[in-house]
DNA sequence: ATAAAACCTCAACTAAACTTTAGGTCAATA
DNA sequence: TATTGACCTAAAGTTTAGTTGAGGTTTTAT
């Protein structure tokens, strides 16, 4: 009879084991090795064989992707590593100070959004002049995919929030 | 001749105007409408009309947006006002507790990942017992596909990152 | 009156990050 | 041995938030 499956830890684990071990799908698996993002062995009968270092690429994978990088970037950065070896505490250090920094500017916009917030539910006014909120001039590169207020001249007051007075006629 | 464009404000705002003061595109506002974000009248020759108050309604869509909040959701919320009524300072401020609130949990989970990153670079370790970087159990309900470490009994040495010590035969 | 600019609809395309399906192979077990 | 469960590839589908294009109509300006 061959090792059991739970004798000793086998040096390869296939995808299925990748998977239940990661927590995420076998064909996320299969995406990301063709996004370059994480690599495979094949057993002699084709199917993926990982080395046990996969699971701590995909760990770190996960976590670039929860502060909001997306995964092309993840793969650029990874691939950057000088060879394909495996992740070692230096380039962890590295990398995660990296993501610390986007992760660090990300908070802060989000924050002086909040803060926009709170101090415009009082006066309620959105007034296209005055407002913070209706004109981010340094929110610009978030996502922008239309033109932006390129011209405002001739502004009439069309923005301001009513103050509550129901059809009064 | 007819009131030039420029004499008094005309009621209505075509989809250009409106396009070129609000800062989002034609196509943009096309789309808002079959999604039912905005709406507008038409000419005798079918072309949109909009009211003033739309600069404001766009205005508050992309202030949703930028807080994070999916476009499905900011649609069921100004949907949710008793009619379609123009917004008044108290629908506003009620809307913009409520995502305030939303953009409070972001920059939550943001700011406690960025923490862990912060800690968890000095030990590099992403362990899978000890790192709270791995075992994100308040994260789950974020944007969640795959299943999550349903199982990880049999946890041996595969996460650790490597103490740097490149090829120690 | 006529030409240009703006507008219309509908359908198809884009990008990210996956998942699903179809049709077929491999491996562990009863 | 036979069957089931795990695996393979390739292609197509999904969602979000739009953009682009084709073919045709309206408005505006000259």
């Amino acid at each position: 009879m061959e090792k059991s499956k739970t004798d000793l830890p086998r040096r390869e684990l296939s995808v299925g084991e990748v998977a239940a071990r990661s927590g995420v799908a076998v064909s996320t698996l299969h995406f990301y090795e063709t996004k370059g993002l994480i690599k495979s062995m094949r057993s002699r009968g084709n199917q993926r064989r990982y080395p046990r270092s996969v699971l701590r690429r995909i760990a770190v994978i996960k976590i670039a992707q929860r502060t909001g990088i997306p995964l092309a970037d993840i793969q650029k950065t990874l691939s950057a590593l000088p060879d394909d070896r495996q992740l070692l505490a230096s380039d962890w250090e590295r990398l995660s100070e990296n993501w610390k920094a986007d992760l660090n500017e990300r908070i802060t916009k989000l924050t002086a959004l909040r803060d926009q917030l709170t101090s415009c539910i009082g006066c309620g006014c959105l007034s296209m002049r005055d407002c913070p909120l209706r004109n981010p001039h340094d929110t610009l590169s978030e996502k922008g995919t239309g033109a932006y207020l390129i011209e405002h001249a001739g502004e009439d007051g069309d923005g301001a929030v009513q103050t509550a007075r129901p059809d009064a006629s």
